[in-house]
DNA sequence: TCATTTAATTGACCGTGGTCATTATTTTTT
DNA sequence: AAAAAATAATGACCACGGTCAATTAAATGA
């Protein structure tokens, strides 16, 4: 079914990515310049917009290695016992999530599919992290009144808004942990 | 303490805001071209940098201006004693929010104030917003266990997750009422 | 009223993402 | 192996947000 693609094709894709991740490991992601990219691959401006739809679909791509990363480490550990342990096992991934602005703005857009067929690697990651923390969601303590796929979702819901509020300087005084932990005790503890 | 603003300021930056006003009525917000405002307004293109930051400021204010105008409706409403109720009311903002994507995108940076003294017209009523909804808290049947602060924020939370699913192509089979009612039930009724 | 200071306006210019007709390369057909 | 068809690469070009030194207009002081 699949179009047998030109061996040049993957080369030159590989070079697009690897220059942009270099850029990005340089300067981060908001310093990537898309004629940078093609400058150090060595392509022209044109080739770039071949291989990726736009500027945000090597982000996206980029991003996604990068979640992939910190989801495999996450799917290793044990369902975590409390809701603080939850927390923490989830920490590095805010934490990059808020490494930039830029980062969190995109990661916010693309967390869901914009067409059934094209779901990013960012919608793809989210869909990962829900799955993983569905699984952690029959220990002891918590509700069962509720559908896990819902439970989940909400934890989404709540860490989103944790990081959009982490980077308002009305409400940065709280670390991203305790408000997290504020939202999720009530959701997620039977009462 | 306040400079004494110009007539011709003044009169520079309503020609302006009636521009892009009338720009957004006739094809959306996203039709919205600096340009064209300027065109319309008569004045230069430096002239708008001069009186917006940038061309997402003045979208601010054609937006904050129609959220106020649903706001104003919204606290006027006593406040409803059921979940499917609240969610009606909510119903007509949220429409509005998700009227355009790039509407629902502008609103979810701009809900949180960049910086202490800079909060914007959409944070200022996202804050509104939360300041009615917490109004409503204390109806029969609601839990009582959190604080209303959290409960609140957490709807906020609520509202841009069945949002931000709307747009995904996956998840869009159901409507935007009958998600929300899935998340508020279990964070919002005493159990 | 005129000179001086302050504030508003101008428009040529730039950075950067994205397009597309043309050219070059690879694959398929004969 | 040559011709034809399909795919990839090119780079001049455009769209559009945003900048800034120069200019013009308004407020202030004498």
């Amino acid at each position: 079914m699949e179009k047998p693609i030109q061996k040049r094709t993957l080369a030159t894709r590989a070079k697009l990515i690897a220059a942009g991740d270099a850029i990005v490991s340089e300067g981060g992601f908001d310093a990537l310049r898309v004629e940078e990219v093609v400058s150090r691959a060595g392509v022209a401006k044109g080739t770039f917009f071949a291989h990726f739809r736009d500027k945000d679909a090597l982000m996206e791509r980029l991003i996604g290695v990068r979640l992939d990363n910190l989801l495999d480490a996450l799917s290793e550990v044990p369902a975590p016992a409390t809701i603080d342990a939850m927390v923490d096992e989830m920490l590095p991934m805010l934490q990059f999530m808020v490494s930039e602005r830029y980062v969190f703005d995109l990661i916010l857009r693309y967390s869901g599919a914009a067409l059934i067929d094209d779901i990013g690697p960012i919608g793809m990651c989210i869909g990962r992290h829900e799955t993983v923390v569905m699984g952690w969601l029959n220990a002891d303590g918590l509700r069962r009144d509720v559908a896990p796929k819902i439970l989940a979702e909400g934890i989404q819901a709540f860490v989103f808004q944790t990081l959009a509020l982490h980077f308002c300087a009305l409400h940065s005084d709280i670390s991203i942990q305790s408000r997290l932990r504020s939202y999720l005790k009530p959701w997620l503890l039977a009462h």
